[in-house]
DNA sequence: GTATCACTGCGACGCTGTATCATTAGATGA
DNA sequence: TCATCTAATGATACAGCGTCGCAGTGATAC
């Protein structure tokens, strides 16, 4: 999981400047354990302008500091990456949890496909909608 | 891959009415061979409300008529369900071009993951990004 | 034929994200 | 430490995509 430090490093290591909205942001996606959309990060930066938020994630999103999750019902919510790396998501339709996965076979099996189809794979994405451990034991 | 008489059984089998503008709209569909946006579909269907297009759509996309396909850039196409049945994208980021695939084993990968997190898997979505076979020839 | 109600079209609205532009504040070098 | 340069910011207007509300219409059932 990215620390605020590692973060930070990150954006000055790639020549962005360390500012203090940026830090705000920094701070307050590293208080969330939920995934989160720009409305309710921007409820909790009112000193910090809307478009300035937007402009961070989008920087952050670059940096994959921050993924870009896609909801079953089209919309879009954000959460800190906890690897860094290329993984998937299990999003509960219950709870909203997003949980990271990672898996070569997976992988491997995407890429055969594009393969066979003679096309070249730049990315991929792949989403997994459902209900959770906890929300079925729960329930 | 669905005709329009399919759509229209599949429509009017599921106790909605056939009417003139979902008409237009289906046959506005059947004639393209590129996935569309509403703004498109829009343009070539001027006498029909803006509304309408949406909403039929939406219901057409609840029947598998038509499949919603998510771009790399956030923004939304929408295109005829070939199979009607469960599939992926291929994406090409040059031409626009979708092509679909359906892959038991990346199925089973995709399974197998959401079992191992106690997941109970309800609806998934792959989409592949790159460059397709003619554009990879042609540039 | 008529009654019913799903469907339509219009226009207003809401949400999400971007463009513009004057101002501010990090970073850099003397 | 200070001046300078320029990226970043904030405010606001705007754009795109989709939905809502509602009065009117037309397909279907009886």
């Amino acid at each position: 999981m990215s620390t605020i430090p590692d973060s930070s490093d990150r954006l000055e290591d790639t020549g962005y400047r360390l500012t203090a909205p940026r830090r705000a942001v920094l701070d307050a996606i590293a208080r969330t354990n939920r995934p989160f959309t720009i409305e309710e990060l921007n409820d909790h930066l009112p000193n910090i302008g809307r478009a300035t938020v937007f402009r961070t994630i989008k920087l952050l999103q670059e940096l994959d500091i921050v993924c870009r999750v896609p909801l079953e019902d089209g919309g879009i919510r954000y959460e800190r990456s906890r690897s860094g790396r290329h993984h998937h998501h299990l999003i509960c339709s219950e709870c909203g949890s997003v949980t990271e996965f990672s898996d070569p076979t997976l992988d491997e099996a995407i890429e055969q496909n594009a393969e066979a189809a003679g096309f070249e794979l730049d990315s991929h994405s792949t989403e997994l909608y459902g209900c959770c451990d906890r929300c079925r034991r729960g329930s």
